[in-house]
DNA sequence: GCATTAACCACAG
DNA sequence: CTGTGGTTAATGC
């Protein structure tokens, strides 16, 4: 398999940089990098996981099949782990990851990974750091989600990909109304209905998919107040 | 009671 | 896939 080595790649997570030449040059030989277009499932819901896998470019979607619907639990850009905590957790994948865009992942042999936490304590500080702000930041959304009314998750959540996701206020949407639904735990006619709201009350700009923030301190206001 | 919120259904671009 | 209208149920003055 065809690959740019590992010690040479620029989209490291904070972790592979403290690995050794020779723990760099292991993870080399047992790492490919695999793309994949957008829509392409990465990993399955209720498969063997065998490999860590890396989001090195692109963005994805990680969802969960629930009793009633599908569970949109977190949208990942590039570089992060797609999942630590069902690769490692678990043999079977508790939740699936979907590429949104074209992206590229590593998939890490996980006796490899596992060899490495147990051998290198810096490394494993800076996935267990990676693993307690995920932590930290799933609290803080199913506490919103609790308790929050859908104009108020829905604000959030566009923030946050403003923030967090594009780092911009104006931004292609990567999922459908309907997935954004699945996201916040609503309908997509919910969903349909505060964006045109939003949009006339121009606190956003909707052009096809892509969004522009234009009232930012009112859309904080919502997300804050419910 | 009356208002608000949001889900579900249906149908049309 | 999205936008909208009608209907219905739950909840809160």
């Amino acid at each position: 398999m065809l690959m740019q080595k590992c010690k040479d790649c620029t989209t490291k997570c904070g972790a592979a940089s403290s690995l050794s030449p020779e723990q760099m040059e292991v993870m080399e030989n047992n790492s490919v990098e695999v793309h994949f277009r957008k829509g392409d499932n990465i990993f399955r819901q209720g498969a063997l996981s065998l490999n860590i896998a890396f989001l090195k470019s692109g963005i994805a979607k990680i969802h969960m099949h629930g009793p009633a619907r599908e569970k949109i639990l977190r949208i990942v850009r590039a570089p992060s782990y797609l999942g630590l905590p069902t690769s490692l957790g678990d043999k079977i994948n508790q939740f699936s990851a979907s590429a949104l865009a074209d992206t590229s992942v590593c998939f890490i042999d996980i006796s490899l990974f596992r060899m490495l936490i147990y051998n290198n304590g810096k490394f494993a500080y800076e996935i267990i750091v990676e693993l307690c702000q995920n932590e930290l930041n799933d609290y803080q959304r199913y506490t919103s989600q609790s308790q929050k009314q859908m104009t108020g998750m829905i604000a959030e959540t566009l923030l946050c990909m403003s923030e967090k996701i594009f780092k911009d206020s104006k931004f292609i949407f990567p999922l459908t109304q309907s997935e954004l639904g699945d996201m916040v735990g609503t309908s997509r006619e919910s969903v349909s209905r505060v964006l045109s709201e939003f949009s006339s009350d121009k606190i956003i700009e909707i052009s096809g998919k892509e969004i522009n923030i234009i009232n930012r301190d009112l859309l904080k206001q919502i997300s804050e107040k419910g």
